[in-house]
DNA sequence: TTATATATATCGGACATCCAATATAATTTG
DNA sequence: CAAATTATATTGGATGTCCGATATATATAA
């Protein structure tokens, strides 16, 4: 019951749905995702976290990258922003009331 | 990421968040809880997922319980309203934004 | 150029979550 | 009472999530 102890740091299962969000928000990436979260949740995701979820996000089919010197620039396609939608309103509807 | 797949049945890890949160809306027993639930995110909880989060609830304290006839009605602690709106500080401020 | 810093990538595994199957107990119905 | 129904309980295991450790690549500084 890692969501009711305040030493937990991960992102119970929502880490693909919240960096989806993000993107939404504008175009980043990697460590500018990464330190978006920490202001969220109080921790950095390790690389061992982030990266493979970005992987698991664009095989999916939900991002598109654009490389630029050392960093790679994340955008939700289309797609993504679908699954997006989606994925809110089931959020929305789970969790109605619990943010006031 | 399950959270992204619309086949996705589970609580994504915030069972334990979801259930202290009804509770203290109102005093409920197992299958009332199970029900709640269900209208939320659209699947019944088994057996096995909703009575093993009731026990760990309370063994964390968070709970107590009033038996009567063939049901168990539970209620939040002083403890578990106190582990509810820390969890709650927790939780709006890494999904803010996301319900709009 | 060498050293340092930053960003990205991968893999193995520890751990937690949740369910299916099963069991027990209490109540209701015939 | 016997059968059926409803509520609660347990446990073994499949699965997914996330991190630590490590590696590679690019850019910047000395």
């Amino acid at each position: 019951m890692r969501e009711l102890d305040n030493e937990c740091c991960d992102m119970r299962g929502l880490l693909g749905f919240l960096v989806l969000f993000l993107l939404s928000k504008k175009p980043m990436h990697g460590q500018e995702i990464a330190n978006e979260l920490a202001k969220r949740r109080g921790e950095k995701p390790s690389p061992g976290t982030i990266y493979p979820a970005l992987k698991s996000l664009k095989d999916l089919g939900f991002l598109s990258e654009e490389k630029g010197g050392k960093t790679i620039t994340y955008k939700l396609t289309p797609k993504g922003e679908k699954a997006l939608e989606i994925a809110k309103k089931r959020f929305t509807r789970t969790f109605l009331g619990v943010i006031t």
